[in-house]
DNA sequence: ATTTTATTTTAGGTTTGTCTAAATTTTATA
DNA sequence: TATAAAATTTAGACAAACCTAAAATAAAAT
């Protein structure tokens, strides 16, 4: 089956709504989509007719099991493009989502497995986020707080939490990037603020605000 | 500017046909485009008035210095995605027009500029036809059809004239591939088949009227 | 348990890109 | 050159995806 590029956006932004909170409705989705909250009706209509969406009018509404699968099959191929902006094409991962939200309205799926094969099957995007394979399955982010790290404990950045621009600006100064291993020099009791060595070779102290936003884990 | 998947397939549809018939009608766009005359008409006001078209009602039409410029731009778009999906996600060269169709419309030109440098600036596609540069420069293909290609001479399959199914099957059939460097090895006067070398390795004989389909020039 | 407020849906309108059918203009033919 | 045929355009309709404004329903507050 093939959806628009608006029943893709409105689908994939339930998904992500769905990961974050319990009951995602009408205003939320229209705020988060940028529309009015009319639309969203028109919209949850078509899609429970197309049987993507559980949705009983005043009564909210969740992705159905095809809705899911579908869902899967859009991050996939937004993580995958997003895996070659940065990977391939050398663009700075904080500048592939953008991109990516074109591409992956592209869902000719022999393309999207050769490109699979080409960036050699990668199991997390730039962002540290996972990339549903073939069958819409996930490898499970098994993660930390950079905050929470022990003294002298070592570990790969994997995702940062929040992608605002206040956050990138301050990552991309400091020169922390996902893959960057990082060692806990020193935590200091005043402010919880620490000295880290990134790669083995810079040395930086982080605020712990900071430090509450990066994520330390298992992936790639 | 930004034009929409269906203005921007008018556009290039218009341009294509200007290069093999000097005079693009309604009718005839209609026939490519597969759709009706009256929708032709509907398109073409609306591209005069965003200046990509001079039209005079009843009086034909062509694309504008700017339209051209346009054309070129997706065509540009176009044939690097063949180019990427044919060399690096080893599709056959056959089946990447299609794919391209959708890639073509994602528009944005630092990732099409940093795509063409990625692939390392190819000045054709996979099927032998020109790049256009960033600034819409094509260059020149001197190529000469295979059947008039003196004995003993020798040159680098650069297109297939026709890419209908039936001639397809044939070249593939005969290891005659885009980039395949071909040698005359003997013509037969009787129906003017001749015997070639393709890449120093294998002989094969061909008809003339496949040779007439096969264009040897200095791409690459 | 009402009333007030917030959320959601309905009703009806707009734009884009398509269509059919009818009218107009050009081109070809007798 | 008048008429027939073909090509083109206009007029009006339709679906998709959005909108505003009003009505309906649910949730919160008194």
């Amino acid at each position: 089956m093939k959806y628009s590029v608006s029943e893709e956006n409105y689908i994939k932004a339930i998904y992500h709504l769905q990961q974050e909170v319990d009951r995602v409705n009408t205003m939320l989705l229209a705020s988060t989509l940028e529309t009015k909250p009319a639309s969203i009706t028109d919209m949850l209509k078509k899609l429970k007719t197309k049987r993507l969406l559980d949705y009983k009018p005043y009564y909210g509404f969740k992705l159905s099991a095809e809705g899911n699968r579908v869902a899967l099959s859009i991050v996939r191929r937004h993580r995958l493009w997003e895996f070659f902006l940065a990977e391939k094409l050398k663009f700075n991962w904080e500048e592939v989502h953008e991109m990516a939200e074109d591409l992956e309205h592209v869902s000719n799926k022999k393309l999207i497995d050769k490109l699979d094969a080409f960036l050699g099957y990668p199991k997390f995007d730039p962002h540290g986020d996972p990339i549903p394979d073939q069958d819409g399955k996930i490898q499970k982010e098994e993660h930390v707080l950079l905050s929470e790290l022990k003294l002298k404990a070592q570990g790969r950045v994997t995702k940062i939490k929040s992608h605002s621009k206040k956050i990138m600006d301050l990552v991309a100064h400091q020169q922390i990037n996902i893959g960057s291993r990082i060692t806990v020099k020193k935590v200091f009791e005043f402010d919880e603020s620490m000295e880290i060595v990134i790669d083995g070779k810079t040395t930086k102290n982080i605020s712990q605000q900071l430090a509450k936003n990066i994520f330390i884990g298992n992936a790639q």
